[in-house]
DNA sequence: GTTCACATGTAATGAGTTACATGATTCA
DNA sequence: TGAATCATGTAACTCATTACATGTGAAC
């Protein structure tokens, strides 16, 4: 993640900027974040309450946003909104020129790679589960309604990169067959 | 990452079960490891130098593996070999019914959802860097030339997400265009 | 003679998880 | 009445990064 020390820049994570700009878009508590980064960006993306809620309090107290409790129908949640420093150092990220960092973990498929290919069976099993949690992840998507057209791109992207997974389990499992 | 706690499991994580595996393939020290995993795993799985070094180490007091200071030519390394609880833990962790945890931040697919589509100079920009990232990666995975055959499954499947991450990125800049 | 590849390592730091705790509302 | 959904939060912990430090050999 290699953002420079820049004196001049807030250098917040970039899960701080991705809830920044969910409570811009109106995803206005913890609770609604996660759902919904959740349903959208799962394929590309992962959030805990264990980190949200506390990101929520370290933004507020920076200044970056603002929260009041708000009690509905009995039930109190939370909800932020951008201040204008918030705005400006969204703004400022989003169009900053860093390089954007890539991490990632399959443990499903790490597992896949390290197995005894001659045990049929223990290839099947692993096979197997990557493909549920691939086409779980793929119906979680498809049910997804992006709210934007930005959202129907990156949807899209997703479909296909989970089809092209299920279908590569199914080929892979059926090319095991035929030896 | 739900492993549950169980007393007769040594229960290391994933990256030391994943050394534990290169060293049985005959990956022997943390630089061959460390570039093997580059090369071969880029599109799924991670490493850096300050994990790897500190696992071989804490591998070693567990009694997994067992290493030894080699000089050839000059160059000091350290290689290692699995013992035989190393292999018995190995073994038992690959059959292991756990399911396994994805885990993955793609930080350019995340602007790409957070910025504005209609400053259309921004949206080519990060669609260019996402692009350039995908394509160095697919080259990186198409040069590997695989030990096995799981191997080369595994990166045709790297082949399959990076291609198709790499059209998804032409298709939606062209389709910038007809507006 | 300088850069690249080989090679190992530590310290400081940060990020993010899991498990736990709590409590209301809605729906079957 | 029990399960699911809505809703927030903390503490302990693990994992893994980045930056730094060091040195050799080979190739240009």
């Amino acid at each position: 993640m290699s953002r420079e020390h820049d004196p001049a820049q807030a250098d917040l994570s970039p899960s701080a900027y991705m809830v920044l700009a969910m409570i811009r878009d109106g995803f206005d508590t913890g609770y609604r974040i996660k759902q919904f980064i959740e349903r959208a960006a799962s394929f590309f993306w992962s959030v805990s309450y264990g980190q949200i809620y506390p990101e929520l309090r370290r933004l507020e107290a920076a200044g970056m946003i603002s929260g009041r409790d708000v009690t509905s129908s009995g039930r109190r949640r939370r909800e932020y909104s951008l201040t204008a420093a918030g705005k400006r150092e969204l703004r400022r990220w989003l169009a900053d020129p860093a390089e954007p960092s890539i991490w990632l973990r399959n443990e499903g498929l790490l597992r896949l790679m390290l197995i005894d290919w001659d045990d049929t069976e223990l290839v099947r099993k692993n096979l197997g589960e990557l493909r549920q949690m691939s086409s779980d992840r793929l119906q979680t998507v498809q049910a997804m309604v992006p709210p934007r057209e930005r959202g129907r791109r990156i949807k899209e992207l997703g479909e296909r990169l989970l089809a092209e997974t299920v279908a590569w389990c199914d080929e892979t499992e059926a090319g095991l067959d035929r030896r």
